[in-house]
RNA sequence: GUCCCCAUAGUCUAGAGGUCAGGACGCGGCCCUUUCAAGGCUGAGACACGAGUUCGAUUCUCGUUGGGGGCACCA
């Protein structure tokens, strides 16, 4: 390990998927140790037995690498301050302890939970307030005390707070100086009863064996921060620099929590975010490259970051902006990235297709803001569709890449592409729109049936080679002799074949499709509609 | 209760003792247009409040209010 080589980590719990704040620390981490030439360290907090799972080490992990945090140390990339996982680290924490006891910095305390939560009770509710465990075991003689242990009563170590100890100082990175008055500090546990390393003592061990020098986390431990303080003094070792990270909160100002929606870095995947729209979003809460720059991309992120721009204020996670800039990730992408990452909707895109009857019908429109109103009965997707699907994407990507100047400029999420691309894939049959229905047939009715037999005639004229540009322009051409406006023309065919007034370019979609389908689509919807 | 932190538009933010308080999302209008978008132009919108320091404070200090976090044999 080189002198001087900035070493940061990123050290969550096992006991839940990632979150958005845990992943916004992870990026400051990362991104700050890419900016410094440092190392990146992933470290799992696992020493709650109950809450920990391995489930939840595979979804952090897996989050992690669909962000594009890679770490150059941590689980699966074996290092020199090995192992990653608190649980393996245990003989660590047992030398720690016998270093302090040595140092007389640590005594045994033999109260129970039991005890110690009756007083807290008794003291939150008669003299106002909790103030720290009264020290009762810490005026035990060492003799008593030894004399205890080798009975077997169950114990627990606590730190010492020494007697005399000025004021706790230190310099943060992002809040500045800060100074904790020692009499709030409470005679801390630093091992549990069971052997094992409560949490403030095991991250002051690892993060000082790992030769951490810069530790980046949120804001919540700043209160935490002077109480590891105390143990890396006892320890003697040296204290890291610290910089602590606002917290996200939702959109009511209160901490982000499930009934906020979305929170998990794996819910956002699922709906369609790309991971670099979500990378540089996140930056962009509590950090700033210059106040003018939004768009940032990863490259200039690892390049650019630095501490002194991360700011104080907590910041509200505000998904529109996200859906903003996942729409200019999406437009920045190729066709073939997009395939490769759309991959999954667009095979659902297809199934849907596929599961369509194959016949004309009226659906409902879909009316989110009325339940009550009637809503469209959702196609089923069946099994052999979905093979029928995947195995047809397989095939035909180059096909696929075809659809993305269709709709790279109106995606937000990648989420949306069944729902808007379906009709591609429903072969002769087609589900109108209830609404479209409404406004583009019935409404100018003979009109519309007019528009759509010319059209038909068009499209259905062996001469005009299946090309967009020759197509669409011999039935824009139709509009003066039939003395309609363009939209009264065409609007009728963007329903009959896309089954909504709303769709991707009319006529690039349309020769994406086989000639003979879309013209029996047409004929069936005259057929039905008039 | 106690300790600690924060405060520029609805949101993310820039900013300096004297600025037309800048940018982005969102919102309104116009343009483009066969739909929806995207894009271009444009408009509205902020220094929480009260003292003090100062020739001058949104910026510095104190207080108030509001918000957040910690105080576990959780992490």
């Amino acid at each position: 390990m080189e002198n001087n080589k900035v070493r940061v980590r990123f050290a969550p719990s096992p006991t839940g998927k990632l979150h958005i704040g845990g992943a916004r620390t992870a990026i400051f981490n990362w991104a700050f140790a890419r900016a410094n030439g440092g190392d990146f360290i992933l470290r799992i907090e696992d020493t709650d037995p109950e809450r920990s799972t391995e489930e939840n080490v595979d979804i952090i992990l897996k989050a992690m690498e669909w962000l594009g945090l890679d770490w150059d140390e941590g689980p699966g990339v074996e290092g020199p301050c090995g192992p990653y996982f608190q649980t393996g680290r245990m003989d660590t924490y047992r030398e720690a302890l016998e270093l302090l006891k040595q140092r007389d910095a640590v005594y045994p305390c033999f109260c129970t939970k039991e005890e110690l939560d009756a007083k807290r009770r008794q003291a939150e509710e008669t003299e106002g307030g909790y103030s720290g465990y009264d020290r009762t075991c810490r005026s035990l003689s060492p003799a008593e005390a030894q004399v205890r242990i080798d009975a077997g009563e169950p114990h627990v170590w606590r730190l010492k707070v020494p007697d005399g100890h000025g004021p706790i100082e230190f310099d943060d990175a992002v809040y500045g100086p800060m100074s904790f008055p020692i009499e709030a500090m409470d005679d801390m546990i630093v091992m549990r009863s069971d052997g094992t390393p409560t949490y403030n003592f095991a991250v002051v061990c690892d993060d000082s064996n790992m030769g951490i020098t810069h530790v980046i986390r949120g804001d919540d431990h700043l209160s935490n921060t002077p109480r590891q303080i105390l143990i890396y003094e006892a320890l003697g070792r040296p204290v890291p620099q610290f910089a602590h990270l606002s917290m996200i909160l939702g959109p009511d100002g209160k901490k982000l929590s499930k009934r906020h929606g979305a929170t998990s870095v794996g819910e956002y995947r699922q709906r369609g975010y790309l991971p670099d729209a979500m990378v540089n979003f996140l930056a962009l809460l509590g950090w700033s490259l210059d106040g003018e720059t939004t768009l940032i991309p990863r490259e200039q992120l690892c390049r650019e970051f630095s501490l002194e721009r991360v700011t104080k204020k907590d910041a509200i996670f505000d998904e529109t902006k996200l859906d903003w800039m996942n729409g200019v990730y999406i437009r920045e992408l190729s066709a073939a990235q997009w395939v490769e990452a759309a991959a999954p909707w667009l095979i659902e895109a297809a199934a849907l297709g596929f599961s369509a009857p194959d016949a004309v019908q009226i659906v409902p429109t879909a009316n989110p803001s009325d339940p009550s109103a009637p809503q469209p009965e959702p196609i089923q997707v069946t099994e052999d569709a979905l093979a029928r699907a995947a195995e047809y994407f397989g095939a035909h990507r180059a096909w696929f890449e075809q659809l993305y100047p269709l709709v790279s400029e109106r995606l937000v999420r990648l989420d949306e592409i069944p729902a808007k691309l379906a009709f591609l894939f429903w072969g002769t049959g087609c589900q109108l729109d209830e609404k479209s229905v409404n406004k583009v047939f019935w409404k100018e009715g003979a009109l519309a049936e007019e528009a759509l037999r010319a059209c038909f005639e068009v499209l259905g004229s062996q001469d005009n080679p299946w090309e967009a540009p020759l197509l669409e322009q011999q039935c824009r051409d139709l509009a003066e002799p039939l003395g309609m406006k363009l939209k009264n023309l065409l609007q009728p065919l963007r329903v009959a074949v896309c089954g909504n007034m709303v769709s991707p370019p009319l006529f690039e979609s349309i020769v994406l499709m086989d000639r003979s389908e879309v013209l029996a689509r047409i004929t069936n919807v005259i057929g039905k509609v008039f």
